[in-house]
DNA sequence: GTATATTAAATTGTACACAATTTAATTGTG
DNA sequence: CACAATTAAATTGTGTACAATTTAATATAC
């Protein structure tokens, strides 16, 4: 009648799994940006949305999804919500009507002001310092190309 | 008519953002598991329920939700459907009739067996040698630690 | 040049997350 | 002991995620 934990029984630890700490601390990252994005009256993966156009106006749904990870099953309805705020136009491609051309309006552009102080308020927040959050950052990364590849 | 991105701009992209890190890897992860957990016919989340009672058996619900950081408008639904999956029992307290007590079942238990070999190839796929995923799973537990205080 | 294949979004259905509220049980106070 | 305050789950409503399918348009093959 042994209970002697087995290397199965470690790896099975909750506080051993890397995937768990991803999750927890993302869905905790979520939380910060809530209140913040509550002023500009945006979700996170909205403000996403945003700051991928901010950087680059004018993309067909396929390009944000491919920026972001994301396909049209969470981009259209996130993306009539954006609309319906005002803040992004959605048409049809005249030379290829499959296609969805999603462009910033005058209202989307002016966010990007209020927008600007959000990612230090962030920072802040994390208590780690700039160096610190970029190694991080870039590790991280490094896994998700591992993940995706 | 300057265009020289200002340091908010910087800040704003979305590469430079270790939130967008966090929340893009983890979905990734999450699908790194999905068949190894459609096996089990669980879901991610489902699955670090089970991780918390493989641990710890017999839990009340609000005990769940601080291992996990999740509220009962989330486990209430989920534990409803692991508990249709027979996986686990959910019975009122009879101390305390607020509360929920979730027990494992014959079936729960012996599913930790085959979840065993789950955390070896996810380690596999990511690359990384165990040292180095310990060390990244520490510091974003860290830098979890900081966003919830 | 028409049938077939491919592509881009949208749709459908399931399962989280979580704020806010509700329900029911227990605790604390006068 | 009554009764307000607190607590634990459940419920409601909104917004993702994503697999699988559908729709409509374009490309390709024959």
């Amino acid at each position: 009648m042994s209970n002697k934990p087995t290397p199965a029984d470690q790896a099975l630890q909750l506080d051993k799994q890397l995937c768990f700490a991803l999750y927890s601390t993302s869905l905790a990252m979520t939380k910060v940006y809530k209140p913040l994005l509550a002023k500009l009256n945006l979700t996170y993966p909205q403000y996403v949305v945003m700051l991928v156009l901010w950087e680059n106006d004018s993309l067909m749904v396929s390009e944000i999804g491919e920026r972001l990870f994301l396909d049209s099953g969470t981009l259209t309805p996130l993306l009539k919500r954006l609309e319906s705020s005002g803040l992004i136009t959605r048409q049809r491609d005249a030379e290829d009507e499959r296609r969805v051309r999603v462009k910033l309006t005058a209202a989307g552009n002016t966010l990007k002001k209020q927008a600007a102080e959000i990612p230090a308020c962030v920072v802040s927040q994390t208590q780690f310092d700039v160096p610190e959050l970029l190694s991080l950052s870039q590790r991280i990364k490094n896994l998700r190309a591992h993940l995706m590849s």
